[in-house]
DNA sequence: GCCAACGTTGGC
DNA sequence: GCCAACGTTGGC
């Protein structure tokens, strides 16, 4: 099992809306580099879900539920999507300065590699963010 | 609004 | 293949 972070701006797409529709199709990813993280993931992967830009922060946790097939928004072939069902709002919100005080933190990715939108994290990472949300 | 960090594009 | 110019993202 592989665990992500997924970056959504609640403008455009909140956990909110994620969890009204139920199911999100993750679409609209066109950097090689995180298309190639949406092609790693699996089926029942675990993936939190940050809000960028407005809130800057992780405000709930995601499951794949559909591996990864081209993206129906463009004829491009280079470009695929998942698809991801909410499994948790949290709790506590953790915010990205939070993460940012915490050396436990310091190679996490969401910090080093902050412009992509698909990230993955690891295991004691991911363990760490979700006890935080439970505080 | 500014800027850092990248990624992409295109001229050579 | 290199690199300058430009565009985008996202934190501050």
């Amino acid at each position: 099992m592989n665990y992500w972070i997924v970056k959504s701006e609640p403008f455009k797409y909140s956990w909110d809306h994620f969890v009204k529709e139920k199911r999100s199709v993750w679409d609209g990813v066109r950097n090689y580099q995180a298309r190639n993280n949406l092609m790693a993931m699996k089926e029942n992967d675990l993936v939190l879900f940050y809000h960028s830009n407005e809130g800057k922060e992780v405000v709930g946790l995601a499951k794949v539920v559909r591996e990864h097939y081209p993206d129906p928004t463009t004829d491009d072939s280079r470009w695929v999507v998942v698809e991801l069902e909410p499994v948790e709002k949290f709790p506590k919100t953790v915010p990205l300065a939070r993460l940012k005080t915490d050396e436990r933190f310091q190679n996490l990715s969401l910090i080093r590699q902050s412009r992509l939108s698909v990230l993955p994290i690891r295991p004691e990472e991911f363990d760490l963010i979700v006890g935080l949300a439970h505080d």
